[in-house]
RNA sequence: GCUGAUGUAGCUCAGUUGGUUAGAGCGCCUGGUUGUGGACCAGGAGGUCGUUGGUUCAAUUCCAUCCAUCAGUACCA
């Protein structure tokens, strides 16, 4: 091989923030998938598929500006049209919804495929990533958004997630705060977004941050929203406050709040919601209202949800989303309502996978055909369409050799759990050997005998051809 | 974007006070064993020492630059 042909090898890379998901992964993120879907499916909720590229005024809308244009994956295509990948599912539904409108309401559909953001990756974050959407759209009705609520713990339940809280809020609580900290609007949403920081940073950088602003542990200087003491005294008050969860949060914030009409409304509607979910019988120590709650701004307009893994809650939330009263405009010139939630898949799989939550198969295969003597294949294949007939994922073994060593090294390394093995040795008795690879490796823990382990029991026996079928079935795993 | 750190084999890392053939462990390949996995034993492949430029008789080593990665932070519709 020359100098010259190895400088034209391609580079085997992938780009930053993209990331390739390999059997074991992938195997368990399909379970998940499936989950979810049933999950969804139980309550009424619609499959939908939408365009992964759109125009990029579909997606960038009113909020088009030089930030949000740096953050999406767009370039000119075809036709000299300027598009762009999805960055989320809520935009295409709301296009989806104006383009229908014969389309019943409300409409509950779910949707899950992958979204792109320009952003920087980090844990369980990435540039490619897939979301799983639920939303209701059409109806401002509070049983909406209760349903959202509903599902979002149902569907945590059903992944077997054991420690987590799903806590929501009421934008409309913090506008009010607004108001009464007599806060001008162009600042209110800096002030929210220093709120947002409150979990991940703490109390006193928050408070710096309302104010002069303050230098992080590697020396970057964060600069402040140079509010007034008065002001910053006021959404101290509140701070202090809604560190209390559930009701007597609520009771205290509605003497705190409860002159400002915006702030009352989102009060009872928080009522409403937990009556609703009381009414549901859903696990109560399951959410929490948390008023501390901001996310999206310009976005959410009432109820917002987020859920958080109590062992893990540096990763964030998982499954979050909320009321979004005014989306549609931008296509219809007047708005529906909707409320929504969105799981991201990669990072709650990411988040199961740190915390070993998951049971990871290695191979979808149960039985690896091995292939001794060629002179037998016909055999072979008959006991595989056997196999595959009985239901038993099989494969046989299609490598070139002909080596039984490097064929059960084969199946070992992938993770198959029986190894078939058949030669005129056992033919002529009309008998199948199986090798039990996963009770091999399990015994390999045990010793480091050689001897001992080829001697240990269950690893591989001979069996009557005809009961090839019932002997893997009684000892296949069930998982 | 900002602040800081780090780039040497597929992975984790050692090393060179500037000097000829740059090392280890793990992984990979071959054989011991074409009728049997792990462990073990023997052998082997694999590196423009991140890029470009500068200093020097000589740079993987020193300097500059860019790029990339990691951490924190900002932004996140």
């Amino acid at each position: 091989m020359s100098k010259k042909n190895k400088k034209q090898k391609v580079k085997p890379q992938v780009l930053k923030g993209f990331r390739d998901y390999p059997p074991r992964e992938q195997i368990a993120r399909e379970a998940m998938l499936a989950k979810i879907k049933d999950s969804f499916e139980l309550m009424g909720f619609l499959p939908l598929q939408t365009a992964s590229l759109e125009f990029a005024e579909t997606l960038l809308g009113s909020h088009y500006n030089e930030d949000s244009l740096n953050e999406l994956f767009g370039f000119q295509g075809p036709d000299d049209v300027d598009m762009a990948l999805r960055y989320e599912f809520t935009v295409s539904l709301a296009r989806f919804v104006a383009s229908n409108p014969t389309l019943p309401l409300p409409f509950r559909r779910y949707q899950y495929g992958n979204v792109w953001r320009v952003d920087k990756p980090g844990p369980g974050r990435y540039r490619e990533f897939m979301q799983f959407d639920v939303d209701i759209v059409g109806t401002q009705n509070l049983l909406a958004d209760s349903e959202i609520i509903s599902a979002m713990v149902s569907t945590m339940d059903k992944l077997n997630v054991k420690n987590y809280k799903v806590r929501f809020s009421n934008r409309k609580i913090l506008n009010g705060l607004i108001e009464y900290a007599s806060i001008p609007q162009e600042k209110s949403s800096d002030v929210m977004r220093v709120i947002d920081k409150l979990d991940k940073q703490g109390r006193d950088a928050v408070i710096l941050e309302l104010g002069a602003g303050r230098v992080d542990v590697s020396g970057d200087k964060i600069k402040g929203v140079e509010l007034e003491n008065t002001q910053i005294c006021k959404i101290e008050e509140f701070l202090d406050i809604a560190s209390q969860k559930n009701v007597s949060g609520l009771d205290a914030v509605e003497k705190l709040l409860g002159s400002i009409e915006v702030s009352q409304t989102g009060i009872n509607e928080l009522r409403s919601i937990l009556e609703n979910l009381s009414n549901m019988n859903i696990d109560a120590t399951k959410t929490e209202i948390d008023l501390t709650i901001v996310r999206g701004l310009g976005y959410y307009t009432g109820p917002v949800f987020e859920t958080t893994l109590l062992d893990l809650p540096e990763y964030g939330s998982v499954f979050s989303g909320g009321r979004y009263d005014n989306l549609v405009d931008r296509f219809l010139g007047r708005s529906i309502p909707a409320v929504g939630s969105s799981i991201g898949v990669d990072r709650l799989l990411a988040a199961l996978l740190a915390l070993d939550a998951l049971e990871l198969k290695e191979s979808t295969s149960q039985v690896l055909v091995t292939v001794m003597d060629r002179e037998r294949l016909p055999e072979y294949l008959n006991i595989l369409q056997e196999l595959r007939n009985a239901g038993i994922p099989s494969e046989i073994f299609t490598g070139d050799t002909k080596n039984l060593t490097k064929q059960i090294k084969y199946g070992d390394k992938v993770g198959i759990p029986f190894a078939l093995i058949a030669g005129s040795d056992e033919f002529e008795k009309g008998l199948l050997t199986i090798k039990n690879l996963q009770a091999g490796k399990e015994k390999a823990k045990e010793t480091s005998d050689r001897e001992e382990w080829l001697k240990a029991e269950n690893i591989q026996e001979s069996i009557e051809a005809k009961d090839l079928i019932s002997y893997i079935k009684e000892n296949m795993s069930t998982s």
